[in-house]
DNA sequence: TGCAAATACTTAAACCCTGTAAGTTTGGGA
DNA sequence: TCCCAAACTTACAGGGTTTAAGTATTTGCA
């Protein structure tokens, strides 16, 4: 029998193209290993357990993410760059509900300082460049926009929206506008 | 051996603690039958399984959390009962972790009717009566809202305000400053 | 009061998953 | 060529879910 060929990388792959179809939560390394055609032991020498391969997938997608969120971005500025990050964002978490879920994940502080994790909020400070936000003011509103992006997405792929026959690009559409007007009347301290 | 007295109501509330101390993802039949004293089979007697017991789990969340919102919405209006709201929101989530999780786990359509979920927009709507908003716009203000909520609660809770030293509380009392000049301003169509 | 039926619980077993240890195969380089 | 490191398998321990069948306990009613 000739060799699989397993590597952390395609396995990693692997394991967020599966959570994209069944869940990220379902990916398994028995099913993983049924796609190599490999015993589930055989994967342990490529990826320590479970929990590696899961953060593995999360740093996938958050390079991912900000490698589309920075070319959206590029040449853009104000509402345009706002408008271009969020649906990027939204975009990615409709196309790719496992790697979405996996971004999720709690990561231990080393891993995040090496991820890509910290350049989404730089690039949430970059839009906010177009705004007159300093300080404090600027934190709490990275936190605010990265919240809101990330519980409408949240909620929507849940399907809390469902119940009400209002199109849900439209309520994005008009929260985006409101998030620019509250932008750009940020309430003083 | 004196009977266990395991009632689905019983297992229900021991899985919401649990949950509440390990993780909703970490409850197990087995573990649960370990509390009781029992072994996991007799679980199956109360409990169609793990699935049925989760959904239980979500019901009661979403009916603790809004019972508590009911109370604190009461005599309120205005900004004043908006940070009321997202108040109790956030400290139920930070109280009750495991509940929290389990209330945001998906409910078929027929579950979802039945339970307190169709209470909480509700209430969102009815914080938005001291504001002036009708129609889509309402719509709209209520998805914002609930996704803001649950947005910053959700990366609170995994960790993701941690690496900057801005106090969460304090920004997390300027998102409902900006909240709520955002309401009274909501951009026209 | 006593006993039959309903209910609670146990035992047993099939099946799935994670992870470790030890053994075998394979392929590339000296 | 042959050796050795890496890739993979086998074997197994441990734990979880769930069903089916059997035993024990309680309830209710005659």
């Amino acid at each position: 029998m000739a060799r699989a060929g397993v590597t952390a990388e395609r396995l990693t792959r692997a394991a967020a193209d599966l959570a994209d179809e069944i869940g990220f939560q379902n990916v398994t390394v028995s099913a993983l290993a049924r796609g190599f055609d490999v015993k589930p032991a055989a994967l342990y020498a490529h990826v320590k357990d479970l929990q590696d391969l899961r953060i593995r997938v999360a740093e996938l997608a958050l390079t991912e993410l900000a490698d589309r969120a920075a070319a959206a971005l590029a040449g853009r500025s104000g509402k345009d760059a706002l408008v271009a990050f969020a649906h990027v964002y939204r975009d990615y978490a409709k196309q790719h509900p496992g790697r979405y879920a996996a971004a999720q994940i709690e990561l231990d502080p080393e891993t995040a300082a090496t991820s890509a994790a910290h350049r989404h909020a730089e690039m949430t400070r970059a839009i906010l460049r177009g705004y007159e936000l300093s300080g404090t003011d600027q934190t709490d509103a990275v936190r605010l926009l990265g919240s809101t992006f990330h519980g409408y997405v949240s909620l929507e792929t849940a399907g809390r929206f469902d119940r009400h026959p209002r199109d849900v690009d439209a309520s994005w559409s008009r929260a985006l506008d409101a998030l620019d007007v509250l932008l750009r009347h940020w309430p003083p301290a």
